[in-house]
DNA sequence: CTGAAAGCGCTAACAG
DNA sequence: CTGTTAGCGCTTTCAG
């Protein structure tokens, strides 16, 4: 079933069939009727490959997932959330979304690379970047269009959003000191992974102005998994003095850190406070304690992302025009009962 | 950068870089040799549209991830597992894995019409069946190919996979029973999803084998979700008489029943015994009491999926000849915490 | 072993 | 308003 085949099926031209399909305005009302009624009823719809290849351009756009398991930050529901918003915006403009797994070998750049090359996409959205990220170097170099979330000391000038960890460190860091903590732990994620820089930065400088002490020992780098929580918990009670506050990453870690605290006999909230995690997944608020973290608006950062991306499309910016989208996302606290400890004093 | 001008770049045909690109034997060595080098210095990879022109086929494999609360069965989790083992196939014959993910506006047969009459891939993987679910009868009708995941009342002889609901409940059930509990609950899942009536099919058939009669009020319907689990165990708490041991669908599930037993002073593996999950999700055993559940191999549950559609594509289906794939996974009990506890007597 | 040429299905430019 | 036609980039057939 083409084009030609429904043509002939209604005795006009191939022509006109496709003007009548793609909702031109020279096309009698009538036989447009005809051609849409013949589709329907035929199952017919244009070959995206025909398509593409004569327009020039896919109508798709990939979102690199990466699933290493330290890409976990957030984990998975972060994803979810944000592709509702990204959709939302991609199906104004007829545009796919496809979603691209790294593969077992974990080649991320050759994985871009081929995205590029072979124009599997007319655009690419590039979730959590490194510090260094030639990724975004070398989709400048192409003039791929792209978006990033999160920041990058690579790629120049780009489209970016990222989440205000500087701002939610702040503002953990104002409470808990409030509460009256001075030894505050941070968990951060490795890789190399730009927020975790960030994060680490915006906790120095919030300690500084409590006039607290950076203890280095107080940072730990772990998988940000249940199974990372919980070795955390383990190293801290290994060390020494427990911290009496806890930043952690991600409501997964806040699971394995509950579970190895609870083994020493120790509750969060009462004997030391946690707060944790960016995304308010749904877990948070059903662990026991339920546990203080923050909250964003997922869909309207997917929605925000993927106008980043289209404002760099020529073919779709004129709707986003307006320069290089470069912003942070509000993260907002939401108070439960992991934290809720005044120390004495 | 297309192969006319890498073509005229080396000074050769388009028909012999096409060739040597392909790897066809017959290219001179030194030809072939010259040919990648060109390639790779200018980052050259032939376009996927209009290979997929020629070829009459996309050299893509689509997933149709649904993302609807209740879908979320066994949280994404299962779907990361999965996707290394399906990937790990695919790239043995060159295919990419694209996930497309369901409207905001949610008509999915609507999309699975576009993938098959636009051909967006070659084949297609479905997810969560429902009993009735004409998206296989579709398939089936429009001889595209696909596997399925989960069994189906729709779509006649096609290629499936699915958990072995029925033994996890036996094992389930004759644990509980073993321990003295004869008021055993079940959590389900709604959506028409066929592993929802086979689980309660399965747990109903072996309550029976024990000689204990069923009762309707000790099942009930719920999300998959940490909230749904909240409200569930709120359910149970109200409506009299907590069962004394139940049979939950997943750990996202566990940890909203955890909170509100919690709440209630109710302790898993001391009140009340819980047996939950399906693909022993990182949570599990860092709850606490850690969850006992079941555990299967996802990568090599996708690995088997991807084979059983491949098996059914006549350009690859030579190495995994033998007919239609229709089988059960086994699913392993994972004895931990929170059901143990036998009942006096 | 290589070059020339056809044609995959479609859209857009152009002529009527 | 409609028909005709070129050509997107590629692979493959066929002739040499």
């Amino acid at each position: 079933m083409g084009i030609r085949e429904l043509a002939k099926h209604l005795n006009i031209s191939i022509g006109t069939v496709s003007r009548a399909l793609n909702g031109r305005g020279d096309v009698n009302p009538e036989t447009r009727r005809r051609v849409l009624a013949a589709a329907a009823e035929l199952g017919y719809s244009p070959n995206q490959s025909g398509r593409s290849l004569r327009q020039g351009s896919t109508s798709a756009i990939a979102f690199m997932l990466q699933t290493y398991s330290g890409a976990e930050l957030y984990g998975e529901p972060f994803f979810i959330g944000l592709f509702s918003g990204v959709q939302e915006v991609l199906a104004r403009h007829g545009l796919d979304l496809i979603v691209l797994l790294n593969t077992p070998d974990g080649d991320h750049e050759a994985q871009l690379r081929r995205v590029v090359e072979r124009r599997l996409a007319d655009g690419i959205l590039i979730p959590w970047t490194r510090r260094i990220d030639p990724r975004l170097d070398y989709l400048i170099q192409r003039g791929f269009p792209f978006a990033a979330l999160g920041r990058s000391e690579s790629g120049g000038d780009h489209p970016w959003l990222d989440l205000d960890f500087e701002q939610a460190a702040d503002v953990a860091i104002d409470r808990l000191a409030g509460f009256g903590h001075r030894r505050i732990g941070l968990v951060n994620n490795g890789h190399d992974l730009m927020h975790g820089h960030i994060l680490l930065a915006g906790y120095r400088r919030a300690l500084a102005r409590h006039g607290i002490g950076f203890d280095e020992s107080l940072v730990r780098t772990e998988e940000m998994t249940e199974a990372g929580g919980y070795r955390l918990a383990e190293g801290l009670l290994r060390d020494g003095p427990l911290p009496t506050a806890l930043l952690v990453g991600s409501e997964r870690v806040a699971v394995g850190v509950y579970r190895r605290l609870n083994e020493a006999g120790i509750r969060p909230g009462r004997d030391i406070a946690i707060i944790g995690g960016m995304i308010d997944s749904p877990a948070s608020r059903f662990l026991s304690p339920a546990l203080t973290c923050f909250r964003l608006s997922l869909h309207d950062l997917g929605v925000r992302l993927a106008e980043a991306l289209l404002a760099t499309m020529p073919d779709h910016a004129e709707a986003y025009g307006g320069g290089t989208v470069q912003a942070l996302w509000p993260l907002e606290l939401v108070p439960r009962e992991s934290d809720l400890m005044r120390l004495g004093g």
